[in-house]
DNA sequence: CCGAGAGTTCAACTATTATCGAACCGTGCC
DNA sequence: GGCACGGTTCGATAATAGTTGAACTCTCGG
């Protein structure tokens, strides 16, 4: 199998409750968290609804919403698609993102 | 009026979702919470369980949790009662604070 | 095979947060 | 009043997180 760009992701079972708070509790993290909620992305459409961002900068960001268990990003062909990892969440923190979605957005 | 010793505490409807998360992303301040919502404690019941925190830091940590609205801090005679804003976070984020303590303490 | 396109990683810098001692402030008791 | 006690605030330092350009990797199309 020639693809193997994997990052790496950890699996549902060792989510870390406060390092998914902390992914959580930046501002345009969270924007992007809302708009995955409602469908899947790629990277390149990860960017700020408004204003864009160096690709770096969303890089970067995406590594710590990778890192905390709440998106996964996966190669596709010369894209990127990133998505909710909205079942494992719901799976160890029934509720959570539920709850964090359903906030009055600011 | 004697008193009047109060801090200032954010009201229920300015609460910030971003602010409350990132307060509660900390270990020590989520444990606290933990302890919090079975019943209110005096500030020097605070301190961790195991292992004793200066006072300085342990104030530092009240004061992050009391400005994003996720306790309460009010003087009581020579002592301060320290109490989870339930209602208050229930209001604003309903199921957010019950999804964040049903969760598998780590 | 070479170049363009999509993204990540690296390294350096800045900004925010955590930690903790010391100074300070109210309150109650003598 | 004076003093101990419970806590907050201040100030300095250490640690962590955010931002960004440049270098690098991989994939596809010619």
């Amino acid at each position: 199998m020639p693809g193997a760009r994997d990052l790496p992701h950890p699996d549902a079972a060792s989510l870390v409750l406060t390092d998914v708070l902390f992914a959580l509790s930046d501002p345009s993290r969270l924007a992007l968290v809302r708009r995955l909620a409602q469908a899947p992305l790629e990277v390149s459409a990860c960017h700020p609804t408004e204003g864009k961002v160096p690709k770096s900068t969303l890089s970067h960001h995406l590594k710590t919403l990778r890192e905390a268990g709440v998106i996964r990003n996966v190669p596709e062909g010369r894209h990127r698609y990133v998505s909710l990892r909205r079942e494992d969440l719901d799976d160890r923190f029934p509720g959570l993102l539920d709850a964090v979605l359903r906030a009055t957005a600011d």
